[in-house]
DNA sequence: GATGAATGAGGTTTCATTCAT
DNA sequence: TATGAATGAAACCTCATTCAT
């Protein structure tokens, strides 16, 4: 257990120095030394650790990407009716924890990225498929069939264009305020 | 005028060929190199026309954003009623020279590195503001006022997450129903 | 007496995985981490045991050239003739145990390395005055005084050629036929 | 031509100061830095013309192949009777351009090399088999046939086990030296 | 005795950029 | 106008070695 302790640790720090150096200098500039700086650590413990730069990208892509399912997962159980349901979705990706603007930074620069790597495009398109399969789920409920489709793209895509600009801001964005925002699309767009 | 002609068919053709080099291998990975290549034309010739790589990338926005620009105010002109002004923007976004793989896939990197360069985030600032003040001069003439800007994300959001999904589509996309479908969404937030 | 074992097992053990990984990967590329993967072993213990890399192959060529030098007091005592005395350090140096590939190899990477290093250097000087000074012995006793020398270079020298011509080959190599070839060219030049 | 001519030149510079550098360091030690800095240029000039470490080492060596075959082709025209194309044969192999404490201190390290790389294997394989032939052709008209393969084996693995020595000394060989005495082999292998 | 953890040193390679032609 | 030639800078990565446990 003491073993693994250590493993886990070195991993968890690198992976937040990583967001914070990704999100300060740029996916496609940010250097090993930067990150491990950021972390305290050498370049060469980054490498010891993931083998990569490749392998610490995507280990932290994938760290993110486990928040976020946790927090959908979470929220998703203790909402009750479809429209509730929903709101949790939008909850999740607009939670405290998720929506700041180096996260969403971050998921820019991945998916910009993504397209160009085996591995990252598949994380991509499993996280995307899971949050459209539990929107058609609600919104089946919600709505005629012929809407739902629709329904479904506004809502998805809207999440991502919001996240898009935020990652834009130069200043902090409000998770709150990001929620209620959500909510009032939701109820637009339920009619 | 001759000597003109010649730097703006350079210009052009470095620019087409950056577009495409950067869809196929990546903003932060293509080579001055690969763009040349591609072009016909040697490294060198970048710098002479361009000054420098960051040169060249802004350039190509520079490019992309006034073919949106064109094609928007074409539409917009064409169009009667404030609905038919709202589609107009959405078709200019989804339109047959723009919404296209390659073009989505460059926006999406462009944006993602915009944040990091003074000059990028300038011109993506400017490209929102203007879609941003067409959506909400229409919808005040649709809507509450108190859900003019609830539409107005939702709608602007929506366009900014279809260009995101189809920079990570590996089949052509279809213009026509991109269309189609913002125009369902269009109707759905106008309720 | 227990404790020296260990050691001496150790040593063995790793001085095997020694001149597997080195035969596989080549003596200038092959890395500890292999070498100690190959015993089933740390690299730490490599250090702890030889104290550096370079330890490690010295004494791993002195494990070689022991084995050589008492096949040939071996086989040499055991000859009666003068031409089988000359017959006897050929068949120790392609004897069963010795002429293999994976060892014919290592000791071209020895030889090509000796002169980088003096210890290695200082190995190969030894071992080649052994040779030299037995084949002259013989040698004088069967031919005019006049071709002794130049007997002797034919044959220590066909030996080195042979394996230097082993060590390139990709299927196994016949120790028995090497024998037999050897005795050939022996009765070739004393005429 | 002039074009042509500064690409060829700076090979030929590149591949003799790697000559110099590999014989001075060992193969498996010398830096492209150092090579370099031999031949007055930096290293990125190397992967310029060379593509990488392993090209400029191929390069290399089939500059000394192309040597050997030159010398060899020179000296065989030239002899009248076999057995002077035998020495001719020899001649070639330690000829003042050839028989060098560098160069076969070069060709060691390549030999030991050569098992790890299709590519050097090829070109050894290959300079092998013609010095073999040439040979084979010699013998066959001067000795009895079950003599030939004996003989041959005899004088090749002779030559080989003449550089390998060579490669290890510490002072300058004599190639006059090394052609009389491979003359004297000859002579007693014929018998 | 044995090994994960950690790193400094250093190597190869890439690349934007400059310059002479 | 156009480009081979050349390079400095810097990035990633590897690896032998040390040390605490």
């Amino acid at each position: 257990m003491g073993r693994k302790r250590i493993r886990d640790i070195r991993h968890e720090e690198l992976i937040e120095a990583t967001i914070t150096a990704v999100h300060q200098r740029g996916y496609g500039v940010v250097t090993m030394a930067e990150i491990a700086r950021e972390a305290g650590a050498s370049a060469a413990s980054i490498n010891y650790y993931f083998g990569s730069k490749e392998g610490l990208m995507e280990a932290t892509m994938r760290h993110l990407l486990n928040k976020l399912k946790t927090a959908m997962i979470e929220g998703y159980g203790a909402a009750n009716s479809p429209r509730d349901r929903l709101c949790a979705v939008m909850n999740a990706n607009f939670s405290d924890g998720l929506y700041s603007v180096p996260q969403c930074s971050l998921w820019m620069q991945f998916w910009g990225s993504a397209p160009y790597s085996k591995r990252l495009s598949r994380l991509h398109r499993i996280n995307r498929a899971r949050v459209r399969s539990h929107f058609l789920a609600e919104l089946r409920a919600l709505l005629p069939a012929d809407q739902v489709e629709t329904a479904r793209q506004a809502l998805q895509c809207y999440m991502d264009g919001v996240w898009l600009q935020a990652a834009q801001s130069d200043v902090p964005v409000d998770p709150a305020c990001a929620r209620r925002a959500a909510h009032d699309v939701v109820d637009l767009v339920l009619g």
